[in-house]
DNA sequence: AAAGTATTTGGCTATTATACCAAATACGCC
DNA sequence: GGCGTATTTGGTATAATAGCCAAATACTTT
């Protein structure tokens, strides 16, 4: 593999690796229906807002948010909305793996 | 947060951390066009065909994968192929930051 | 300009991930 | 059964990540 080809690779996967965690997944999943303060997340999430500021830098930083200052607050949007459309399909792997369970017991 | 929705982005995170890596990317879309034996990774990657191999348990235990031996290989092979579908997006989040980036050279 | 609120940054520690090597296992062939 | 090839597993060193606390910064209000 080519230094262009691994270079393509590392930084696509990148971004997955960036909605690879739980906070951070969640996070961009509420921000489909429009932006959030980070004050509205650090109210429902159960983390210090150090965690959670830090994390949306790491959404950011992958390309998947921007933000904007507004007043006091800093609110959070998608960038390229498209990147949850994945979500179905993700969800169908855990379907499938419930089956494979399931199927294990018969 | 309810600990079932936790546990739900918690799964949901995990499918997209295993696709976070480059080499485990490059695999699976590698599958997308068919299965391969592990000799064939082997042969195209610069890892050593332990890290390779581990890399493709990781994919399995994730659900994206299934394996199936004949003979002395064990080919593996796509178990939900719409995983990919979101990599049009994944591109499209790349040409954002690139746009980005020139925009600031304006 | 002092005080209060929102957010980011720096620093530390514990945990997890990655990669290599060596050894074990599985299978087919002679 | 012994040998060669393919793959997995175990061990270990190193690097990356995640989380918390404390401190710094940014803005608003008084």
């Amino acid at each position: 593999m080519d230094k262009k080809t691994k270079a393509l690779y590392k930084a696509k996967a990148a971004v997955l690796k960036a909605l690879g965690h739980p906070t951070r997944l969640y996070m961009a999943e509420q921000l489909a229906a429009g932006e959030r303060c980070v004050c509205e997340f650090v109210r429902e999430i159960d983390a210090d807002f150090s965690t959670i500021s830090k994390h949306l830098l790491i959404l950011k930083q992958a390309g998947i948010l921007e933000d904007e200052k507004r007043g006091l607050n800093v609110f959070y949007r998608l960038k390229v909305p498209c990147i949850l459309n994945s979500m179905s399909c993700v969800e169908a792997v855990l379907a499938s793996r419930l089956q494979s369970q399931k199927d294990l017991m018969k």
